[in-house]
RNA sequence: GGCGGCAUAGCCAAGCGGUAAGGCAGAGGUCUGCAAAACCUUUAUUCACCAGUUCAAAUCUGGUUGCCGCCUCCA
């Protein structure tokens, strides 16, 4: 069975079929880097690193590319608000970046282009444009002439004249249409430049992400991501861009995550109604939040609060206790042939396996694909028990860990070893415990759990973990 | 004005033509020295509203209401 995923483009779900068999070459737009992200930005970073492990997972390999914008008027302004240079202002953001996002536990992208890295790249794009009519120059301005591409507008299903009748008044007059866009800004005072066939200046926004996916991926590239408020103009713009200059589909398939919202309304640095994900995550494990944001499906907003982070905290607890107990049946070793239903469970667990890629293959349903875990994690409880065969247990949490890996979740290591200090002390609770001093029994079980050990009693002796 | 999305239990959320997944929270029970964990039972005759199509609709069509987004930098 194929992925299927939905495509902007077309708006239907389409069967993924890669241009190299086996390989996905994929483009995320990444973050201008002139602060910390919030995590609003997160969901959209997790979204596509969930899809890129997940085409991992189903064997494929890929080749992930998310840029930084390193230069633009947001990094000007910090950079002159802070006194310091703009490449400052990138290097440093790009640092905080990694710290966040490792800290989320993001795959690090195949290559971070930056667009400072493609300045001479981006001029030979431009004038290629500019050879071929799609773009003119106007007092050391570059505009791309939107007219001239006859399926501007095929992303966001947008006509150009409906969009003119909604433009805003600020007008640039030099720009002979007020749809056409920069490609390249002519320096003023004080802003970091670049020699350029049109003099001093620096890439338009829209340009670099061309340029960059088309030097690292080839011409036509397989997907091409990014967040939902992207549609329009960026990708519009980054459609028009392509394939005026290589004459080809630019990708050929467009996904969007749905936005992270606060109070049903989107969270943008511009509305100043945002957390950054430094800060949540300072509060939450990285898990939780992947939790969160993965339980319900990528082109769905999602509404952000704490306490829905409590709930999918209290959920993935549910998901580590059964794994807990699972370590514990191990450990404790039974290593007996399995019986005629146990046979049957060791099957019934691949069934989830095929349920989950299922789901998955599906347009990426990451809400289904938990709900999937949860069902295989009540069934394990059920048949899974103290007693029950070693090989049985391992493989029922090694199936727990294959199935969380794609979402980037349940991958914590195992409780370890515990400290010999801790073990006397479990020793002397359980003879105190057949003593029937449960006063002393109860007093080292609250001991132990202010440093973050819970013991659990079963009729196959104590079970702990690490709080 | 143009384009688009969403409305499912107390909360979150999947399902998108075959008779309401899953999680959180709550209630009762089993187990336990007490706990914890786990399990069992329970919580939507019903999917914003009104028509229609169909043997069958939360799912399709038309309309109504409400909310949100893009068209301007934004993930």
């Amino acid at each position: 069975m194929a992925i299927k995923l939905y495509n902007t483009l077309t708006r239907k779900k389409e069967e993924f079929k890669p241009i190299t068999p086996g390989e996905v070459k994929m483009y995320v737009c990444g973050p201008t880097v002139y602060n910390f992200f919030h995590i609003g930005n997160a969901r959209t970073f997790l979204v596509f690193d969930t899809i890129r492990r997940y085409f991992e997972y189903r064997g494929y390999k890929v080749q992930f590319i998310q840029n930084f914008t390193d230069i633009d008027d947001k990094l000007i302004k910090k950079a002159n608000e802070e006194g310091i240079t703009v490449p400052e202002v990138a290097e440093r953001y790009i640092k905080e970046y990694y710290t966040d996002a490792d800290a989320l536990n993001l795959k690090r992208a195949t290559v971070n282009p930056r667009a400072t890295e493609y300045v001479e790249k981006i001029i030979d794009f431009i004038k290629d444009l500019e050879d071929k009519g799609y773009a003119y120059a106007v007092n050391g301005d570059v505009y791309y002439r939107t007219k001239k591409f006859t399926e501007y507008g095929k992303l966001s299903k947008q006509s150009l004249d409906d969009l003119e009748a909604g433009a805003r008044i600020d007008v640039d007059e030099r720009k002979e249409d007020p749809m056409d866009f920069v490609l390249w800004k002519a320096q003023k005072p004080g802003e970091p430049g670049w020699e350029s066939p049109w003099g001093v200046g620096r890439p338009g926004w829209h340009i670099e992400c061309s340029v960059m996916a088309c030097s690292l991926l080839g011409e036509t590239i397989d997907i091409h991501g990014g967040g939902a408020d992207l549609v329009f103009p960026h990708h519009e713009n980054e459609i028009a861009q392509s394939e005026a200059r290589n004459g080809k589909p630019f990708a050929h398939y467009w996904m969007h995550s749905a936005y992270l919202n606060v109070n049903n309304q989107k969270m943008s640095k511009s509305l100043n109604n945002f957390f950054t994900a430094r800060e949540i995550l300072e509060k939450y494990d990285a898990e939780v939040v992947r939790m969160f944001m993965l339980s319900g499906h990528y082109r769905n907003p999602i509404n952000f609060s704490l306490d829905l982070l409590d709930q999918a905290s209290s959920a993935l607890e549910r998901l580590y206790n059964a794994m807990s107990n699972l370590e514990h049946i191990i450990e404790s070793g039974n290593e007996r042939e399995l019986n005629t239903e146990e046979i049957e469970m060791s099957n019934k667990l691949d069934s989830y396996k095929a349920k989950y890629i299922e789901v998955m293959d599906d347009d990426f349903n990451t809400a289904d694909a938990i709900s999937v875990i949860f069902d295989l994690v009540r069934d394990i409880n059920t048949n899974i028990k103290e007693g029950s065969p070693k090989t049985l247990a391992v493989k029922a949490l090694a199936l727990i860990k294959e199935l969380g890996a794609p979402l980037g979740i349940l991958q914590k290591e195992s409780r370890g070893a515990l400290e010999e200090e801790i073990e006397k002390l479990i020793e002397e609770r359980q003879q105190a415990r057949k003593n029937k001093n449960f006063a002393l029994a109860d007093k080292i079980r609250d001991d132990l759990k202010e440093r973050g050990i819970v013991l659990e009693d079963t009729p196959q002796g104590v079970r702990w973990k690490r709080v």
